[in-house]
DNA sequence: CAATTGCAACGTACCGGTCAGTAACATGAT
DNA sequence: ATCATGTTACTGACCGGTACGTTGCAATTG
């Protein structure tokens, strides 16, 4: 036999928790500088926090790392589909949309490519938490492109959809290798080349 | 008044000096787990030498890591002048023979894509002896690119080079993503079909 | 009401190990 | 004698991770 249930809930309203200041200040490190460039350390100083702070929250740097990149999933599906959600019905306008807004944010100064794919650079080993988010993040791209890529009606869908994917990752890294005036700058140009092409066969 | 000079030159037969080791170990380790993965201490170790005879060799682990690259670099032009001497005055053919060569090579078990390009990516700051190594070598097969596309009679020479750059950079980087049955294999025939499109413009 | 208890979040201080790099000296071949 | 290499031992900084004590707040007691 309970009395009153707690009227207010002050930790809705409370200034953010310690896991939240970590993940917000390792986010912004890690992709700019590489998640194996920067230590636990460094990263509780700057969040404000204490080192055992940080593994309350997460049970290691690995894990941390691999929250990250989950935030970075949702992100990344939240643009993705922004651009789909711009062009109903129409995949290659879709596309365009997507691959336009990629272009643009390549000739940003310190534009550092994609978390997802840097990460996999940077953790080679299979299993490794962060390269499995990693990897089931493009997983599920290309399987999007391809069914996109049919949708348009190509003739290979998914040699199609697979050269998307080719001219997107080498957007990414080239945009972080070359900087301003980079080749990435011309993704969706290209990109439309070949659908045009695809769709003529 | 000398004597005799030596009459055997030992030096070119002898075992391999250590730098040379620690070099041909260094390559192999940070090619396949990647720079900041791999400790100095394992690299003598595994090339059965002691630390100061690396630092003899090479002044520092960058610059150790500098020169894997540029040894690196002069294998690439190799497999790329390979490709472009087995089809003289023919850049599409060149082309095609480098690509399918890639989309090859991508499929095999522990492929890592290419050591510049992941370099690029462990080395984000500007001016580091890696990169600077990595960034040369990618002005330079951009700048060759675009050169061949312009000899193609492309309409639109230097975005149809960086498109086929686009390609290659994306199939380096799937090719470490997803392994055998990746996008990377479709890597030549989408370039062919970027190509058509170019072309016929 | 007031004292007590429980609990979650926090910080201090520390762990053993590894990082890149070096000093001082011995060995072995030419 | 020279020179490249080896050996051993060491540095200070940093690595990821943890044992343990402290704080503050809220529910539970009398």
């Amino acid at each position: 036999m309970k009395s009153i249930e707690p009227t207010i809930k002050a930790d809705e309203v409370a200034q953010p928790r310690a896991g939240e200041k970590i993940l917000r200040v390792a986010r912004d490190l890690f992709y700019r500088q590489g998640i194996r460039a920067i230590g636990v350390d460094e990263i509780v100083r700057r969040a404000g926090v204490t080192k055992p702070s940080l593994y309350r929250s997460f049970p290691s740097k690995d894990e941390l790392a691999a929250s990250y990149l989950r935030q970075y999933d949702l992100e990344f599906w939240a643009r993705f589909d922004e651009a789909v959600a711009a062009h109903p019905g129409d995949p290659r306008a879709q596309i365009a949309a997507f691959l336009t807004r990629i272009g643009k944010r390549t000739q940003k100064p310190d534009y550092r490519g994609c978390g997802m794919t840097n990460a996999a650079v940077e953790y080679p080993e299979r299993g490794h938490p962060a390269r499995v988010v990693s990897e089931a993040n493009k997983q599920e791209l290309r399987r999007r492109l391809r069914a996109m890529a049919a949708a348009m009606g190509a003739g290979d869908a998914d040699t199609l959809g697979d050269g998307l994917l080719l001219l997107i990752e080498g957007a990414y890294i080239s945009g972080q290798l070359f900087g301003a005036g980079g080749p990435a700058k011309s993704v969706a140009r290209n990109a439309d080349l070949l659908i045009e092409a695809s769709l003529k066969k």
